[in-house]
DNA sequence: CGGCATCCAAAGCGATACTG
DNA sequence: CAGTATCGCTTTGGATGCCG
């Protein structure tokens, strides 16, 4: 398995948050995940259109290690496993909003792949 | 000369910006040049105290290109040349520091290297 | 359904040497 | 002084297959 290491040691206060929230895959992710109370694996899976399981699977992980999401499993048939923001994650909204707002102003609706750019995150987490 | 591909397209706001100021360097670097009106090529590399030639002559590129930073060539003996931030370099300060204050929020002291958590950071930007 | 393990390819980056 | 060129290592991540 695959799981990044997070160095112990950072330069730089923004290194630090963008350790925990930036990167390939888990800025999508948490804008994904914070339009909703809970999702499904798979569910997240979908959203996300392109990424593989190896991929997600070491993203949530290394959310969760973080405290930034939560991950509750329900041993029904078959299994059921639901993702959801922690308290703590939930204060990365606004600055994910703050991010967000920056790059809208400063990008056009082209140069955005599926339905994100006008369906989501132009309203995000308002 | 290593340089990165910028994608064309994204899924999410927060992954274009991101790719504007994020990665291993540019944070730090838009951090330290955020403090002062210019700075010189070796006075900047003294301040990311570990970075190589290749690495922040790549990003200094990356960043003009993207109209976030200015160079600024006086053909003296020996030469010397200017870097400082455009007017949209500066509309990314109160971003970065909104991305400074939760990591500050979320972080101590002790995971930071050298002077940068306290003396500078800590007043991002004010 | 919700993953993990393995293999492999590509990207990112450092060290070194060199240049106008 | 302010870079550029090249090499090779390390990190990252995609594809595939397997498992409880």
């Amino acid at each position: 398995m695959y799981q990044r290491k997070l160095p112990k040691e950072y330069y730089c206060t923004v290194d630090y948050a963008l350790d925990i929230f930036g990167g390939k895959w888990k800025p999508r992710l948490l804008c994904i995940l914070g339009h909703k109370k809970s999702m499904r694996y798979g569910e997240i899976k979908d959203q996300m259109e392109n990424i593989s399981d190896a991929a997600l699977a070491d993203s949530l992980k290394e959310l969760q290690q973080q405290d930034i999401i939560e991950r509750k499993q329900y041993n029904e048939m078959p299994i059921r496993v639901e993702y959801s923001l922690t308290n703590k994650g939930k204060t990365l909204l606004p600055v994910l909003n703050t991010i967000s707002n920056w790059a809208i102003k400063n990008s056009t609706p082209d140069m955005y792949k599926g339905m994100h750019f006008n369906d989501v995150h132009k309203d995000l987490f308002k």
